[in-house]
DNA sequence: TTGTAGGCGTTATCAG
DNA sequence: CTGATAACGCCTACAA
């Protein structure tokens, strides 16, 4: 499996090696018939051009980055798709990359950054709880996407764009409230989260705070570690053990729609019925919580719209027009089949 | 942004570049505290080796590489699981490509193959429908994972792991049969699809044929190419198409677990019950399907499995213990509550 | 319009 | 153990 080099190319076509170079990358200045001759050759021989050698010598790639911390979150889906078509409309390339949930993102940012020449960079989730020191290293324009750092003293050295967490996990709590429940279990990350687990177990509580509820710690589930973080199943094994232990609730917030189905399932399983028996609600707005049955009531993020203006922040940072911004985002609480007004 | 170089590195300790390097990638012929500077001087500066010089340089950079065709596809994500731990065990290093539904996912793999000096390839979902030129032209050993050549001619000169999706899809259609449907309906994908879809639908006209079944063409029912293949959209307007156009059937098979989810959904909105008033089953065995309300009927494909098969089948390639060779394997009929059984 | 040559940041091969 | 130095494959002045 010799490799085939431009050189060859060249050799074969008996021409230069930059005229190969022009014809590859569609300079203006190379004869048309050159060309056509060259890109016959090419074709013939298949002739692919080397990745590393290009990005070693150009200084530019046009190129931007999204590194993506939890890849199975169906609700960064969606912005992907967005973000392919904004970066394509704006003529840039994409390179997509996933973060292993113990890899450092920052790390593979600095990394990715020297290896493509990026000029741009999305995080895609996670974060959050990293040091200042780690993102001043990045020596391109950034934006955190999902992620807020409201409530971080450093809040306003980054670019950001996210809902509320805290108000919106707050949203959701009090319209159960409303909806007369007032025993509210929170199904919600590993205890050691400091992302946005914490921040939605921090809305939920000050929720109850307001209304003169005292919190019941039983209320409150954490993810068993061994399980994956956000799956169905971690929802039906906090459900079920919270029936096992026979707290007593008329609710259940989970803080994402995966949870969210998991407990429904759980309560299906024990023989209640949602929402008669129970009520249940999540967080994200995914398809799943639309299509579920019952539907689940959950807080929709505006993801399409999060993920514009994402793109619209970065390419603002790259063209020097602003300096880093935060956008707040406003999560609608998508009412659904799966909770029951009390009396 | 000026870069810090192994030059800057070397300069700054005082030693020549090979020193430096030989520190970064652990040599042994190095005298422990001057690795120790080094690294020290490396933290200091943040400096981070370039990649694309790496890859330049290195003939073997003892990486293989998973070409994913269709992001959102829930099945996959399991098995990418496996495929890092088993990819990390063989000390081996991975690199997750996503290739969009317009690419040629071949000539992915040929720069990906140039740039990143791969070892192996895996393809995840997508090809089927190449031409075996473009396969020909890859240089390192591949494996085709969840894609079927069975049906091409030249089946037997690549290797390829998956299930016999016309045999599963078969047994699913005669599954139904054996509950007493007769009228079924089919939501496939796209007409033109010559891919999984198309093989699904051989599938379900062969069990029909079986058991002497005539079928009626309103039963097939395409995806609208507007929307995203194997949504749960797409499958709640196919669904609700059907019955607007008072087609007549007892069950529907949807080749997906998320097609099969939209179905329900469409048929409750409908007033309508499922199973009592009309059975839906679906394909894949995801997570989702064993969650929902009710429970979808499904076939589970041996996702782990099938990974780590994948990944022995490979890395025998590489080490020329075998040729290629063509693993198929069972699915299972996973019952659950959305199918009834007619008098 | 085309060819030659230098260098992008690393690693590997040699001598020291 | 360590330090020059030559590739790796490509792009881009610069010269022709």
């Amino acid at each position: 499996m010799e490799c085939i080099t431009i050189k060859d190319v060249a050799r074969v076509c008996g021409v230069g090696v930059s005229t190969v170079s022009r014809a590859i990358n569609n300079h203006p200045d190379i004869n048309p018939e050159t060309k056509e001759m060259i890109m016959q050759v090419i074709k013939e021989n298949n002739y692919v051009p080397n990745n590393s050698a290009r990005n070693l010598k150009r200084s530019d790639a046009r190129a931007i980055a999204i590194l993506i911390k939890g890849i199975s979150n169906p609700f960064f889906n969606s912005m992907i798709k967005v973000f392919e078509e904004e970066i394509q409309k704006k003529k840039y390339s994409l390179v997509l990359q996933h973060v292993d949930a113990w890899q450092d993102e920052t790390e593979v940012a600095l990394e990715l950054e020297k290896e493509k020449r990026l000029r741009g960079i999305i995080f895609l989730g996670g974060i959050a709880s990293h040091s200042q020191e780690q993102l001043k290293k990045i020596p391109v324009p950034f934006v955190l996407s999902t992620v807020s750092l409201l409530g971080k003293e450093y809040k306003n050295d980054y670019s950001f764009v996210s809902v509320d967490d805290v108000k919106e996990s707050c949203r959701m709590t009090e319209h159960l409230i409303s909806q007369g429940h007032e025993k509210i279990a929170l199904l919600c990350s590993y205890k050691e989260d400091v992302s946005i687990g914490a921040l939605r177990l921090t809305g939920y509580k000050k929720a109850l705070e307001a209304h003169n509820i005292p919190v019941d710690e039983r209320w409150i589930r954490h993810m068993d570690p061994e399980l994956d973080s956000y799956s169905m199943e971690s929802g039906y094994r906090m459900t079920k053990a919270l029936l096992e232990e026979g707290v007593d609730c008329t609710a259940i917030f989970a803080i994402s729609d995966s949870l969210a189905i998991g407990a429904v399932r759980a309560l299906i399983d024990a023989g209640k019925r949602v929402p008669e028996d129970i009520s249940v609600a999540g967080f994200d707005g995914t398809e799943m919580a639309a299509y579920y049955n019952p539907s689940i009531t959950t807080i929709r993020q505006p993801a399409e719209t999060m993920a514009k203006e994402t793109i619209k922040l970065l390419f603002d940072s790259i063209k020097k027009k602003t300096n880093v911004q935060q956008l707040i985002f406003e999560g609608e609480l998508v009412p659904g089949e799966s909770v029951k007004k009390l009396n």
